[in-house]
DNA sequence: TTGTTAAACGAAAATGATTATCATTTTAAA
DNA sequence: TTTAAAATGATAATCATTTTCGTTTAACAA
C-alpha cells in the first residue's frame, strides 16, 4: 500500500515538525489510521495497538487522536449513537455513504457537491469553511441478502 | 404561528393514535419542540419546561424526545462535542448551516441537493433511505462584526 | 363521579464515551 | 550520559444520556 507509506510519512514529519515527540504507540496509531480505509473507532485502534504493545493505555490511543485531529491530519466522524469513527487516510472534508445494516463506511465520489456549496454561499452570504455530509441506505450485497 | 399550531395537533394525534397519554408536562415539549426554528437542546427544553413546571424532570424530557424521534416527529442532529440539538419543525432530513461563530443553526434551501442524491444512487448501487447534511461556516452578521 | 390500572413522572443511580490527573517512564537534545 | 520536558499508563472525573424504581396520574370503565 504504497499512498499508505506516504500518509504516514506525511503525518510523522508534521509531528517531527511541531517538535511532537515520535513514540512506539504513536508510529503505531498513526500506521493503523493513514492503512485502513474502513473509518475506525478508537476501541478498535486500541485494540490492535494492542497486538503490538500490549501495555498501551485507552488514554494514549485518545490522545494520539487528539492531537492528529488538531493537526487536521485526521477526520472525526461522530454520531449521535456515540462512538466516533476517524478517517486518517482522507483528514479533509468529504461524503460518506453508510450501510445502516452492515454499517459499511464508503467514500463516494460526488461531482455534483461543489455546486451545492457554491447554491448555498451565494443564497445565504455565509462564509463556508467545511462540511459534514453523510448519506444512509442500503448498499447493493445486504439489498441482495435480504432477498 | 399558525403553521406551529398545526405541528403541535399533528404531534399530538399522532401520540394520542398510538395510546400515549397526554401529559401537562409533554404537551410543552411538544410546544416548545414544534414552534421553535432554533433547534434547541435537551437542556435548552429543560428550562423552557421548568417555567411552567417547576418540577419536571430532565428524565421526562429526555424520555419524550427519545419518544418524538422514535415516532419521527423530531429530527436529531448530533455533534461530536456532545449535546444533541432538535428539530421538531421540520422532523424530516434536510440541510443545516451553522455559524460556527455565533453557533446559529439555520435551514437553507437547496434546490441542487436532489441532484446530488441520484448521482450518489446510481453511482454506487445504495437504496438511500436519510442523510446528514451540515455547512459550517460564517454567517453574514459574524463577518460584519470581525472587520 | 369514582375506582382501577397501566403509563408517565421525578429523583437518583448507572452507563458509556471521552477527558483530566498525576506519578512514572521515555524521548530528544545537550 | 545526563537532563528536562513530554508522553505514557492507570485511574478518577466529567458530561450527556439512560435506567431504575417508588410514587403519581391519565384514561377509561363502572
Amino acid at each position: 500500500m504504497p499512498q499508505n507509506e506516504s500518509r504516514l510519512a506525511h503525518m510523522l514529519d508534521k509531528l517531527k515538525a511541531q517538535h511532537f515527540r515520535i513514540t512506539p504507540q504513536r508510529i503505531e496509531v498513526l500506521r493503523i489510521l493513514a492503512g485502513s480505509d474502513g473509518h475506525p473507532s478508537v476501541e478498535t485502534i486500541y485494540e490492535e495497538v494492542r497486538r503490538d504493545f500490549p501495555t498501551t493505555s485507552l488514554a494514549t490511543v485518545y490522545k494520539t487522536v487528539t492531537l492528529l485531529k488538531e493537526l487536521n491530519e485526521v477526520l472525526e466522524l461522530g454520531f449521535p449513537e456515540g462512538g466516533n469513527r476517524y478517517d486518517g487516510a482522507r483528514p479533509y472534508p468529504h461524503p460518506h455513504l453508510i450501510c445502516t445494516t452492515c454499517h459499511r463506511i464508503i467514500d463516494p465520489d460526488l461531482e455534483s457537491l461543489e455546486g451545492v456549496t457554491r447554491e448555498l454561499a451565494s443564497e445565504t452570504g455565509f462564509q463556508i469553511i467545511s462540511h459534514r455530509l453523510d448519506f444512509f441506505g442500503i448498499c447493493p450485497e445486504c439489498q441482495e441478502k435480504k432477498n
